[in-house]
DNA sequence: CAGGATGTTGGGTC
DNA sequence: CGACCCAACATCCT
């Protein structure tokens, strides 16, 4: 699940619940979770210490104390849940527990594919994130045309390649290709200048929504909305949806209101 | 029971 | 180098 629009979400409770306040205990039950430290490491880097700024690259979300900074990855099943005076439940895929005087803010995980890591300064930080491209959210149109251009191979796995642009996975890059219009597996040098201008038009419109949910919005009208039926029906004009592999994942597409570049 | 699922990495190929 | 493909990772759901 966890894509910009969720991590989002993910760094306002984050920057709501921790940012500011004292951390009383850091505690982890899960410790493979933990990347490039340990427990003790953990515990002694953020020992009376507090957060003072989060923000998100992408997928990836950046809490910095004036001394180490902490990086999440959420991974597929990652979330970042507070828990305090009578909600917010405990769960046995908690994996790290930051405790603050008024509740606790759980890093929680089902298969552990994402992780925390610590790091001192931006050139360690580039090295555990890996090469990240712009911001899908941050970008403009003009950037964004630019990059298109030298950019070769299909426009879905163009989209979904954080070295590119940073913060789309398949369910956002999806419901922003049903938005524009365009096949998932179109060529990217196949893409006339207005079809290019409608892809960043999308997006935006999609992100510009998707944040202010802080999730992709499950209703109607959103390919989410039906991503779990098969085949489901397309919301614009109820033609059955596809579900076809496209650059190693499941894309959910309406081959009546999406077309292949002329 | 088998197959598939939102993400990334690392290997190998062209 | 750039792009593609696959397998692997751990676990749950259909």
């Amino acid at each position: 699940m966890p894509e910009l629009a969720d991590v989002e979400g993910f760094r306002r409770t984050f920057e709501r619940w921790a940012v500011g306040k004292p951390l009383l205990h850091v505690s982890v039950p899960i410790p493979e979770i933990l990347r490039n430290t340990t427990p003790q490491g953990l515990g002694r880097a953020l020992h009376e210490r507090a957060f003072e700024t989060t923000r998100r690259h992408g997928k990836w979300l950046i809490a910095a104390t004036d001394g180490r900074t902490l990086v999440l990855h959420f991974g597929m099943t990652g979330e970042l849940v507070w828990s305090g005076a009578g909600h917010g439940e405990p769960s046995p895929h908690d994996a790290v527990l930051l405790e603050m005087e008024d509740g606790t803010l759980r890093y929680r995980t089902q298969r552990k594919f994402g992780g925390l890591w610590l790091a001192r300064r931006a050139s360690e930080l580039a090295k555990i994130t890996g090469p990240l491209g712009p911001d899908a959210w941050e970008i403009d149109g003009d950037a964004f045309r630019e990059r298109l251009e030298d950019r070769r191979g299909g426009i879905k796995s163009a989209l979904m390649d954080q070295s590119w642009l940073a913060g789309l996975g398949n369910e956002l890059s999806d419901e922003i290709l049903f938005r524009a219009r365009i096949t998932p597996d179109a060529e990217v040098s196949a893409l006339s200048p207005s079809t290019r201008s409608a892809l960043f038009d999308g997006m935006k419109a999609v992100l510009e929504e998707a944040m202010r949910h802080g999730r992709i919005p499950d209703e109607p009208g959103w390919l989410e909305h039906v991503r779990g039926e098969r085949p489901g029906r397309c919301p614009r004009c109820q033609e059955s949806l596809r579900h076809d592999p496209v650059s190693g994942r499941t894309a959910v597409w309406c081959p009546s209101c999406q077309r292949e570049p002329d």
